[in-house]
DNA sequence: CGAGGGTTTGAAGTGCATCAAATAGTGTGG
DNA sequence: CCACACTATTTGATGCACTTCAAACCCTCG
């Protein structure tokens, strides 16, 4: 895909001038990372932003005692690394390829100096990041109040089809977007508790696994189940990953 | 205290012109609020935002299961309802009165117009947003990972005053901010597991607790037990209140 | 002094993690 | 195309952590 046509879907771009929008091609350059190979890692200065092309990234943290927390995974159109722009300048988490990817990389310098010139980027740059905290005070909320089995739920009501959400049209089949254990991990379990979540919600609610494809037979069914203990009904847009 | 002067302490209006602190101070009203009155509920229009000028106010929802998720609790100083500028303009919590409060509210769309028309208060914006996006990623961090005494530890150092951190000083004695339960709430645990977390610490690391004053003998004999679990010691500046 | 909220303590149950082992799936080389 | 090795996932058994429910306690304020 053309590098503008790229940019053009992310948030943060909407709307700009194209002499602006031609800026940020010409000083992006392309990166190719291998699975399992790290992008970047805490405390290391920001010198770049990256948007996905193709592939997915986690982004995640290490504690004292050698856990992991997984902080976000993100794939095609996502882009990491632009908030490290004020403050310390460096970035907080490691960020690593789980299959191969294909970055762009954009000079943080460029961004800063656009944020300073350009009021639309500026305003962009607000828009988008006070709907991401609406998406994280979605997940502390979750994390406070829905067990296992309803956070698992939850995930996979986030991977509907729009075209699903309200029509009777049936739910097509859903694969996990990635291996069970990342997605368990960034659900702050097991991939055993994980298991058995999964278990539970076909016992409780109209789904079916299939190895890593899950059919949902009834929304509303697992939608009932899983929201109970959160604060809005499915489709939640407001904290769900683009809307 | 003079408007102006409070306006200074809040960091979404640092550096900027006195010019524009004027316009925003003429805009500017004061609201008392009593003791477990609420300010504004989630969907409501997001006509103003508030500055804290005494007080506490805690911002929460509630789920359809009836429980309560505390995603903050606001002193002096702090800011809320900002952030509802773009997307829906609704806020997206119930914000309500712990003790007697008094508030300065400014009309959003002032904020809104100051955004579009000068740069520094956009980039203030900004920069104040990527702070508190750390926090909340701490925050993640720390319900993933750690258990009931961690977290209470952990809130428990972000009290300890600038003073005494690594200096030899002696931590002076800390009051807990607010009633014990709504601390609970807010680290999601109930009222029961907060007291026999405060146990837990009394046993495991040096400090005592005298009605709702701790006093920590050894900052890193309670660091060492709390930030076992995180994925950065204390002080963890990025992750805390302010700055 | 008594009422009522906030806090602590105890006993019991549930949920999740942990450890260990079985199973399924994937990719390899023969 | 099969056998083997290796990884991902599931299952089972056990223990700890947290919640729940109930009761006691304490402090404050009338």
């Amino acid at each position: 895909m053309e590098t503008s046509e790229l940019l053009k879907q992310v948030h943060l771009f909407d709307d700009i001038e194209d002499e602006l929008l031609q800026h940020f091609c010409k000083n992006a350059s392309t990166r190719q990372i291998k699975k399992g190979e790290h992008i970047c890692a805490p405390d290391d200065t920001a010198r770049h932003f990256y948007i996905i092309k193709s592939g997915w990234v986690k982004l995640f943290r290490n504690t004292m005692d050698g856990q992991e927390a997984v902080l976000d995974v993100l794939t095609i159109n996502s882009s990491f690394g632009e908030t490290a722009l004020f403050g310390k300048g460096t970035y907080s988490w490691y960020a690593e390829a789980v299959e191969d990817t294909t970055l762009l990389s954009i000079p943080t310098s460029v961004l800063k100096q656009a944020i300073e010139d350009h009021n639309t980027i500026a305003i962009n740059m607000i828009s988008a990041m006070a709907s991401h905290r609406q998406r994280l005070d979605g997940e502390i909320e979750r994390f406070m109040l829905q067990n296992a089995p309803q956070r698992v739920g939850c995930f996979l009501l986030k991977l509907v089809p729009n075209s699903a959400w309200d029509s009777d049209e049936p739910c097509p089949p859903i694969s996990l977007p990635y291996n069970k254990s990342l997605v368990a991990t960034r659900l702050g379990m097991t991939p055993e508790t994980f298991s058995r979540a999964l278990n539970a919600l076909k016992k409780n609610t109209k789904i079916t696994i299939k190895r890593s494809v899950v059919e949902i037979e009834d929304i509303s069914s697992l939608s009932n189940y899983a929201c109970q203990a959160c604060s809005s009904f499915f489709p939640c847009k407001d904290d769900c990953e683009d809307e």
